[in-house]
DNA sequence: TTTTTATTAGAATATAAATTCTAATACCAG
DNA sequence: CTGGTATTAGAATTTATATTCTAATAAAAA
């Protein structure tokens, strides 16, 4: 079965990730990554195809572990209230996933995913975005049907604001919980909500 | 006086931002740059001293645009209710300045201003921020005196909150009227106004 | 008109980083 | 024990791009 290897492909998304968290993706080069991840440079590419290839990864992976989470719990929201509760996911997820969120939060996902990233990443970012809009749309149809403008607000309320909360702390820090009665307060009322 | 220059340095900068605001601070190539200004690579040198310079150039006139506005309109709130007013200025900063906005809001400052770039930049960013951390501090002395949190709550409301709303739509789109007054109506809730 | 000089223009060079390549290594199956 | 193989290890190569350099140019001043 060959020599064993130090590090597994999920050990060294997890280093780069760190990496691109801390440095930004474009400081995150094949030799920072691979001095993270305690393994020489050539040992990257028995993992991933390309530094293209493991930028998208990154992205991806944390684009994808956030989404599961937010989407299942956008599926049950039926009042403002519940929409309130549900957009604390955001702070919550960046404090037990800090380089996740500071990957997603603080950057772009164009610098992840480039124009001219192979197609099976841009299919896989592409599909997170549908998702997202079809999520959204769907809360905002409940919440307030018939205003021709609900969706954008929807999506201020339960993504942008928090993601806004959040920003004020990230990278350096984590968003201290003091400030998700804020939140809460800020997508109740931008909802229309009292 | 010798050959009179194609473009001036405000030129030069501003198609730096656009390009910057388009591709990425990563992909604001030389070559990509001059390309956009319709000028020689070398001419760029006669302009700035080094990329890292031009980079930095870029984010602090964008910052420096937004920042002169945003502390002289803080500077008058006394209000819960002008305080969702003054958030207001980023959205509209957004819709007037677009690549301004979306080279602050897309992008990170570490991605313009380097660890290692020269000192007189990084001394430019240092002061943007603490002038903007005193403006807000004064602005939650005003607003929830003997809050503990109350800076922190502030920061969220009058920069967290407009610019992840503004952040929805950014760099693609321009953020949409409609949202002010979701905007407004979520900064006092965060305030704890109504 | 001639001289001076900042700029254009873009080729040449330097530099940094991605990728590939060769050899050595360590485990597993037989 | 031995052969097969995936991986380590890091050097060599390639590629991309920042920077420098040389010559030509265009306007203003003398």
């Amino acid at each position: 079965m060959g020599r064993p290897a130090q590090i597994s492909q999920d050990d060294l998304i997890a280093a780069a990730t760190l990496v691109a968290a801390r440095l930004g993706p474009a400081a995150a080069s094949i030799a920072a990554i691979s001095k993270a991840a305690g393994v020489p440079t050539g040992s990257i590419y028995h993992r991933v195809p390309s530094r293209d290839a493991l930028l998208a990864e990154i992205w991806l992976s944390a684009a994808e572990r956030f989404q599961a989470l937010a989407l299942e719990t956008f599926a049950a929201v039926r009042t403002i209230e519940e929409a309130a509760e549900a957009a604390l996911i955001t702070p919550r997820f960046a404090r037990e996933h800090h380089a996740d969120a500071v990957v997603l939060n603080s950057h772009r996902r164009e610098e992840f995913i480039r124009a001219d990233a192979p197609e099976e990443y841009r299919a896989r970012a592409v599909r997170l975005g549908t998702e997202m809009r079809d999520g959204i749309g769907q809360v905002a149809a409940r919440l307030l049907p018939g205003d021709p403008k609900g969706k954008e607000k929807t999506a201020v309320a339960l993504i942008g604001i928090p993601l806004g909360a959040v920003r004020v702390f990230l990278p350096q820090a984590v968003p201290p919980v003091e400030i998700d009665a804020a939140i809460a307060a800020a997508v109740r009322a931008a909802l229309g909500g009292t």
